[in-house]
DNA sequence: CCGACTTTTCAGAAATTTCTAAACACTCGG
DNA sequence: CCGAGTGTTTAGAAATTTCTGAAAAGTCGG
């Protein structure tokens, strides 16, 4: 128990999660490892190291997690390397980046709407819809809010 | 306006966006068939025919979106074809598949948690994780429940 | 500025996902 | 039962996504 290898093993265990949560591979092998580290900040390569996995994929992987705001680059402690950590609201961030899917739902459906006639079935239908995600989209800040009050 | 042809390019649209939500491509423009069509039901053929795809393709779509519970199948009214319709609470059943995915990303910080000690950062992190993920899992239902009351 | 070290970029390879076509199976009217 | 009309399955093709390796670019100490 408590071993590398069953760290390792959760660690790829709850990579293959979050691929199935919609990050892409190697994206979620990166942030298992910024999970699973016991130091505060790792860099490029030893990312690249622990993945056995090539520079430039970690590369791409780390630009993406910067870009969605789950990662930050540290203020270098006087080493050459970049360092990167997990930031702390990492998991709200992944959550609130599905908003802007729930948004996108929210302008087809009005698309829609706005291109069929108010008698059709489709009509209907494009209103059900519409009105399901601005009801979600709604919810959301408050849900986002009592998080952080419980957490803060 | 109005016509068939922004019609068809809304539907389109509407498919990619589901793409973006995490459906496969032909579950997709699949669902978005159901949404535009004019008609109370639809047939496979119907489907295939619309969509330029396959019978197949068309016949893995269907069973795919009969099985997350956003189409159902009617009593065939007489004809020998399977009719097939969008179902009332659909975007709701959509939202609710993702749990699944919230429980297993709580499981997976339940692993991470049980695999690392008590002073370890990653078990602090994994902590983090876990309770986040609690927390959403908790409010889900109370959501629900807020839609349902609203929307009647 | 130079040189060692690290990261990024990008074209091509590898792997995975997705679609199709065709054979098979089912259902119903006659 | 048979045959016409539909739906399903599956092996393989096609397309897309993802990863790698090598070269280019950036950074910092000296």
């Amino acid at each position: 128990m408590n071993d590398r290898y069953e760290q390792w093993q959760a660690a790829e265990r709850l990579a293959l999660t979050l691929i199935e949560g919609g990050l892409q591979r190697m994206s979620a092998r990166t942030l298992a490892v910024f999970l699973f580290t016991d130091r505060d900040s790792v860099t490029a390569g030893e990312i690249a190291e622990r993945l056995e996995a090539s520079a430039g994929s970690v590369s791409g992987a780390i630009k993406s997690l910067l870009t969605v705001g789950l990662i930050e680059r540290l203020p270098a402690p006087g080493s050459r390397r970049e360092h990167y950590r997990l930031r702390d609201d990492a998991w709200a961030t992944l959550f609130t980046s599905q908003n802007t899917v729930i948004q996108a739902m929210l302008q087809a459906a009005a698309d829609g709407i706005a291109a069929t006639e108010n008698g059709d079935p489709a009509h209907q239908r494009l209103a059900q819809m519409h009105a399901f995600y601005e009801f979600l989209l709604g919810e959301l800040p408050a849900l986002l809010h009592r998080w952080h009050q419980q957490s803060g």
